[in-house]
DNA sequence: GAGTTTGAAACT
DNA sequence: CAGTTTCAAACTC
């Protein structure tokens, strides 16, 4: 349909004489469909499986094709919204097909955008999405509707040629890379002057957005359109094959990325709503910002695509996959590094590789304290790091930007939770660097690893100035508050240290306190008793799967293996464990007024968390990205409430255990992996390899270094190996508690080794006070 | 830093 | 298992 009358517009003299206007275009747009075709129709489809990805590829390609086809030079542009059948452009012909009157084809684009954006609900969305493509272009939506629809009718007078051609100049500049920006404004404001030129507008911004600007373009295209594009798809193509390799840092770009697609959504939904002012307002911003950056460009369109549902599943697949990957790719190459590598670094033990990928991290503060962040894996924190909250002080964003920094794995996890300014800076950075190191040889994470696990080394390692700095470390640790019993004596769950297998140091400022390794028996069967009421009571609180690890799915959901029972809290503050863990309420959570951040107990969900596990990779992408901001928002809460909640620092905890705990004998049979926990691992963790206990607690946020971590949990709870499991029945939260979540089922191969790991520790080992 | 609030843990 | 008490963290001032 839309073809034909494609063709009659092809025919019709004034295309002709469009056509004549300027013989430039004709090459030009007939190069740029070279360039164009083999990206639009090679790459992505073979790269994305997905089937929804599909329709956004086809849209994509039409885009592209448009420009690549020769034989319709000038339509292209116009083509690109209205010829394609598929994706975006369905949803466009659709509208236009809804009003065939307007089908012209210079006036299709332009009331189908407008329209669409305006007027229809349904199609808004995506149609706004397109705009913000198509018309991302300011001018588009800066443009009133009225002058749309005049630009729409000069348009089929004739103007489609000089749209065409200022799409093909505009195209050209933005495969140059920042030019493009410059120029799409440029172009922008000639549309603003002439209405043909809104056309130019779309088309440009159309042809930029499509195009991946990265740095590369602009450095190697100049002149070729097709090795500035081919930069640009490889830069793209590397992200989505990157993420075998590449998972955290393209996490990190995709986190960086985020906000922007935040933002367009945020900018492009409200068109409808909101008044064109703000519209154009948004537009421009969204623009300015996909500008601002070349990575940011590319990743701007994955995010700005993603509004369209078309294009969003695309997006999604790899936004989950650096989702799934964040904390997957994270363990599994540290996995892959540790097994592969076999490096001397990694040589010693599970623990070293845990510490490895967990990275001791020296932190400097703000306060200009060293901290030491353990990030995540393996370490299974019986009681949500609760005491790491206070370990890791001033997360403001320069501590989160240090983490980062950090030579380890840690800083996506970091990424996480830090604020998204924080997040885009340093994450711009760190995945400008570690997409160097990855890109170019999986070995980077190693010697990342290697340079913290060095740190760890020199930690743990005995020479005097190595204990000097075990010392310092421990002071600094001390930062990190301890319990504050007075009655509690420290043996009962009451006390955080208690609760997370940790003897009780010099921090605490508890009060006739037995946990300590001095009262080993004491703490051993206070604990045996605990547990023999509440086999779960010491494991992890918030139970997360993330089966993801081996299998690259989404991570997905987290839960608090109880649930709250909040009843003033509205579960938004740290008195709700659910909240505090990072996790959203459940159907387990018998709350009152839930209104939990991460995820009402009614299901609705308005960060990270998940409250279903379902949707994993859905969610995921979104909570990356969408849910970032609100996450952000809600974080900062309770950042600024608590910093530590927010900010994905791993508990100091490691630190302690330089002072403490011992008891790792009977406990720790040698891990395989870095995911052995046991369901008393807290405690007692490491010391059997004589080094300090580097697992930690996990951080209350990081609920994506949990998810791993976590993924233990649900063994434990599966209780098959724990012996403790079978004694289970008798805790009274046993039904809440989620050995039920099968669906947190991880993949057989790690369980075994987990299962292997559980069983082999008894809930709780001898201890036998090394210190 | 003291006092209050909160909800988990413990107890009955 | 429900209700109550105890407890210490979280929070407020």
């Amino acid at each position: 349909m839309q073809v034909t009358s494609l063709h009659k517009f092809k025919e019709s003299p004034v295309f002709n004489y469009i056509n004549n206007l300027s013989p430039i275009k004709t090459v030009k747009s007939t190069s740029i469909s070279q360039t164009f075709n083999p990206y639009s129709f090679a790459s992505l489809p073979s790269i994305f499986t997905s089937p929804h990805v599909s329709s956004l590829k086809e849209s994509r390609s039409l885009r592209r094709h448009h420009f690549s086809d020769p034989s319709k030079p000038e339509f292209s542009s116009d083509n690109e919204t209205k010829v394609g059948g598929t994706g975006v452009v369905t949803d466009v012909l659709r509208n236009s097909d809804e009003q065939p009157e307007n089908f012209d084809p210079g006036r299709c684009i332009g009331e189908c955008s407008v329209e669409t954006t305006y007027e229809c609900p349904e199609l808004a969305i995506e149609v706004s999405r397109t705009l913000s493509y198509d018309c991302g272009s300011p001018d588009c939506s800066a443009t009133p509707c009225h002058r749309i629809e005049t630009n729409c009718v000069s348009e089929l007078d004739g103007p489609s040629n000089s749209v065409v051609q200022s799409g093909q100049e505009v195209s050209e500049a933005r495969f140059l890379g920042s030019r493009v920006h410059l120029e799409g404004i440029t172009n922008i404001e000639q549309t603003k002057e002439g209405g043909g030129r809104d056309w130019e507008s779309l088309i440009t911004d159309a042809t930029g957005l499509l195009i991946f600007d990265s740095p590369n373009d602009i450095e190697a295209s100049k002149g070729h359109f097709q090795e500035s594009l081919d930069p640009g798809t490889r830069l793209c193509a590397s992200l989505i094959s990157g993420f075998t390799h590449d998972e955290i840092n393209h996490l990190q770009i995709t986190e960086v990325v985020g906000p922007v697609g935040l933002e367009q959504n945020e900018s492009e939904n409200p068109p409808s709503q909101v008044g064109e002012e703000g519209h154009l307002k948004d537009i421009e911003a969204t623009r300015d910002t996909l500008a601002s950056t070349s990575i940011n460009t590319c990743v701007a369109e994955s995010s700005e695509q993603p509004d369209n549902e078309h294009v969003s599943n695309l997006h999604r697949g790899i936004r989950r996959r650096c989702l799934v990957f964040e904390m997957a790719g994270v363990y599994r190459k540290h996995l892959d590094d540790s097994s592969s590598s076999g490096s001397s670094i990694l040589s010693q033990s599970d623990v070293n590789i845990e510490s490895s990928d967990k990275q001791l991290v020296p932190i400097r503060t703000s306060n200009g304290s060293s901290r030491c962040v353990l990030p995540e894996i393996g370490l299974h924190i019986n009681a949500l790091a609760r005491t790491s909250k206070n370990c890791i002080i001033n997360h403001d964003l320069a501590s989160g930007r240090q983490l980062i920094n950090e030579p380890s794995s840690a800083a996506p996890l970091h990424s996480l939770t830090t604020g998204q300014e924080s997040l885009n800076k340093s994450l711009v950075v760190t995945s400008a660097e570690r997409n160097m190191g990855h890109e170019e040889n999986g070995v980077q994470n190693i010697e990342d690893a290697s340079q913290a696990f060095g740190y760890i080394e020199e930690f743990s390692q005995s020479s005097p100035k190595k204990k000097r700095r075990r010392l310092e470390i421990a002071r600094e640790s001390e930062d990190c508050k301890r319990c504050n019993c007075k009655k509690s004596k420290c043996l009962k769950l009451y006390c955080e240290c208690f609760a997370a297998g940790v003897y009780c140091v010099e921090p605490c400022t508890c009060q006739d306190c037995f946990n300590k390794p001095a009262h080993e028996d004491i703490v051993l069967a206070t604990r045996k008793q605990i547990e023999s009421r509440n086999p779960l009571a010491f494991a992890p609180k918030v139970i997360r799967s993330s089966d993801s690890d081996e299998s690259g799915k989404t991570p997905a959901s987290a839960r608090h293996k109880r649930g709250c029972n909040c009843k003033k809290s509205g579960c938004l503050k740290k008195y709700c464990e659910c909240f505090q863990g990072g996790v959203g309420c459940s159907i387990n959570c018998r709350c009152e007024g839930c209104e939990n951040a991460f995820g009402r107990k009614d299901g609705s969900t308005l960060i990270g968390a998940d409250t279903e596990l379902e949707e994993e990779e859905t969610e995921t992408s979104e909570k990356s990205v969408v849910n970032k901001s609100l996450r952000k928002n809600v974080i900062q809460n309770s950042i600024e409430q608590n910093p530590d909640s927010a900010l994905p620092e791993t508990p100091l905890r490691s630190v302690r255990a330089l002072v403490q705990l011992p008891f790792s004998s009977k406990s720790k049979p040698p891990r395989s992996s870095l995911l052995s926990i046991g369901s008393s691992s807290g405690y007692y963790g490491i010391q059997k390899f004589g080094k300090p206990n580097l697992l930690q607690p996990q951080p209350k946020f990081e609920n994506r270094i949990q998810d791993i971590q976590e993924d233990e949990m649900p063994e434990i709870l599966q209780g098959n190996s724990s012996p403790i499991s079978g004694v289970k029945s008798s805790s009274p939260n046993s039904k809440r508690v989620s050995p039920p979540h099968t669906d947190f089922g991880s993949s057989p191969g790690q369980r075994t080794s987990r299962k292997l790991i559980l069983q082999s520790i008894p809930s709780f080992p001898s201890l036998t006070p090394k210190q």
